[in-house]
RNA sequence: GGCCUUGUGGUCAAGCGGUUAAGACGGCGCCCUCUCACGGCGCAAUCCCGGGUUCGAUUCCCGGCAAGGUCACCA
């Protein structure tokens, strides 16, 4: 068969030669050990939690190997496209320090755009009619009611699935078959001819898993599709080739086609980039785990992270802790340095699958928080509040002065007793509500409501708001040993029964009056924020 | 079902032939304390199973088992 007419045919027209692209995609000029990663997400507008993870690791080794990283579209798949994805890919890892060097929308040198593999078409036709004329890839016109029939025969025979060896049917067709097809305008896809034996197996170096064990690829994939648009895998080895990609990280899930990706490197000539294999975040589901899918798992969409107003720094931090496991005794021990300046290494990297656990980025969280300054807290604060704060909570910044009263104070910044209150912006925002705003309810009191008017007007009559804390504490005990409760904790350790309760339940009293909760900051300082005028007035209303 | 990967407390995990089997989160208890949060101290809890190799296996080998991934003209 001569497979230069066949080719043709097939894809009429003139080409590129190959030596153009190679020349005009040159090798990049990197120093030595320079690696060149990327993120090649498919438009869908979802980006989840997984793909950060990833995302990470391939930020982390390309920076800090002073490398690139860059972002490609793999839009080649059109049922999958959705509108202002990119922008939503774009945004959702900006928030999370995500920098690309180039790429879709990015800016920066574009020597090897385009970034879109729809706007790579010719580049993938050229490389498909050379394969072709190599007698290295066929027509195939089976139909897709063929090919499920040729998958319910295998099953059925528990044979191996797919198109390979005797059930590739399109690949020994001979030349009259095949032009007769084409004359009756039978719509046909372009298969890779495999050569492979997947009962030969081959040593592999996978940075993340180690060495593993791949067997040879038997399947005529389809390499082009009838709509003249590439696979994902012949994509992926045209562009991860031209685009000079030297380290792959990628989701685990790709393992398995990774034999198929070898072939095809083969088969083009083209030298491999190293690959990673990153495994899964997993999501508890009833009995079992299962890998974090974006049907079922929106709340694992990183748009919910930030509707929650997680810092995206705790988040960055919990992701780093899961893909090194050295990552967090280095992180012990230097708590304030740069998260750059830790050393990624891919073979640090978990090779099983891990539990995505909420506890323990909440505690991250807290502790992330912790280290902000008032002003760091408030711009944190206000940033959230204006995307989804309410309206009353974006009211709270009107008076910037009390805000960074309530921060600095009550959460003790800037102190030695730092509080860990809260994880999240929406949290942070519920939790500092009493002071800006009258308590529309109060937990319930433990005592009667004649007690606790007792108590009440007791402390209203000392009140003083210019007292230091000591000084109104005295005040508080007063008040109690007045009322029969004890004034010192070790006196009512010591005997209960001797008293109707101790200064915790009478400050209880008065830190429900006023901010509604059984559970504050210290009340002494909440009361001089508040001041006297509305200290009072809350008081009295809780009379 | 075939193939690949992985199996250390509830979770994330150190460990690489001899350890009281680190640490962190979570849980529980105590202390501090006007409550909570913070902080301090402590407790419970782990080497998937069976064979080898070895004086000795969590660690090495083999075999099971379990879990996950994947078997598209989706990526």
């Amino acid at each position: 068969m001569n497979y230069k007419i066949l080719a043709e045919r097939l894809l009429p027209g003139e080409y590129p030669s190959t030596e153009s692209y190679e020349e005009k995609y040159p090798p990049r000029a990197l120093p030595k050990g320079a690696e060149v990663t990327r993120l090649a997400p498919s438009p869908t507008g979802f980006i989840h939690l997984g793909n950060l993870f990833v995302a990470i690791a391939n930020e982390r080794i390309a920076h800090q190997s002073g490398g690139v990283l860059y972002l490609r579209i793999e839009d080649t798949d059109l049922k999958r496209k959705v509108e202002g994805a990119v922008e939503a890919v774009k945004n959702a890892l900006r928030y999370f320090d995500i920098k690309f060097d180039e790429g879709a929308e990015i800016g920066g040198d574009e020597t090897y755009a385009p970034w879109y593999q729809r706007q790579r078409a010719e580049i993938y036709r050229t490389y498909v009619k050379k394969l072709i004329e190599e007698g290295r890839a066929y027509p195939c016109f089976c139909t897709e009611e063929e090919l499920t029939a040729l998958r319910e025969e295998q099953t059925a025979k528990k044979e191996v699935t797919g198109y390979y060896g005797k059930y590739a049917r399109c690949r020994d067709l001979t030349e009259e078959e095949i032009y007769q097809k084409l004359d009756e305008g039978k719509p046909f896809v372009i298969r890779l001819r495999s050569m492979g034996d997947p009962a030969v197996k081959h040593k592999f170096h996978d940075e993340i898993k180690g060495d593993i064990t791949v067997p040879e690829n038997d399947q005529d994939v389809v390499i082009l599709k009838s709509d003249g648009i590439p696979t994902y895998h012949f994509a992926h080895a045209i562009d991860d080739h031209f685009m000079r990609t030297t380290l792959v990280i990628r989701g685990e899930e790709w393992l398995a086609s990774l034999p198929i990706h070898i072939e095809l490197f083969e088969a083009l000539g083209f030298g491999r980039p190293r690959y990673g294999h990153n495994c899964s975040l997993m999501k508890q589901d009833g009995e079992t785990r299962r890998k974090l899918s974006k049907r079922k798992d929106p709340e694992l969409s990183l748009e919910f992270y930030r509707k929650e107003g997680y810092f995206a720094r705790a988040v960055k931090v919990y992701m780093l802790t899961l893909l090194n496991s050295n990552f967090e005794e280095w992180y012990l021990k230097n708590p304030d340095a740069p998260l750059e300046s830790f050393k990624f290494s891919a073979n640090k990297m978990s090779k099983s699958g891990t539990l995505f656990d909420l506890d323990k980025l909440n505690d991250i969280s807290k502790n992330e928080l912790a280290k902000l300054s008032a002003e760091e807290m408030c711009a944190f604060l206000k940033a959230w509040a204006d995307e989804y704060g309410t309206d009353a909570q974006k009211g709270y910044f009107a008076d910037g002065e009390k805000m960074l009263k309530v921060l600095t104070l009550c959460m003790g910044i800037g102190g030695k007793k730092r509080r860990k209150d809260f994880t999240t912006a929406s949290q942070a925002m519920e939790y500092i509500k009493y002071f800006f705003e009258r308590p529309q309810s109060h937990e319930e009191y433990r005592c009667d409501g004649e007690t606790r008017r007792a108590l009440l007007s007791g402390f209203l009559t000392r009140y003083d708001p210019s007292d230091d804390a000591q000084g109104w504490f005295s005040k508080v005990k007063e008040v109690a040993a007045e009322n029969g409760f004890a004034a010192e904790m070790k006196d009512y350790k010591a005997a209960s029964e001797a008293y109707k309760g101790s200064v915790a339940d009478v400050a209880e009293v008065l830190r429900i009056a006023t901010t509604g909760r059984v559970n504050t900051p210290d009340l002494w300082t909440i009361q001089q924020i508040l001041g006297e005028e509305e200290t009072r007035a809350r008081l009295k209303a809780a009379q």
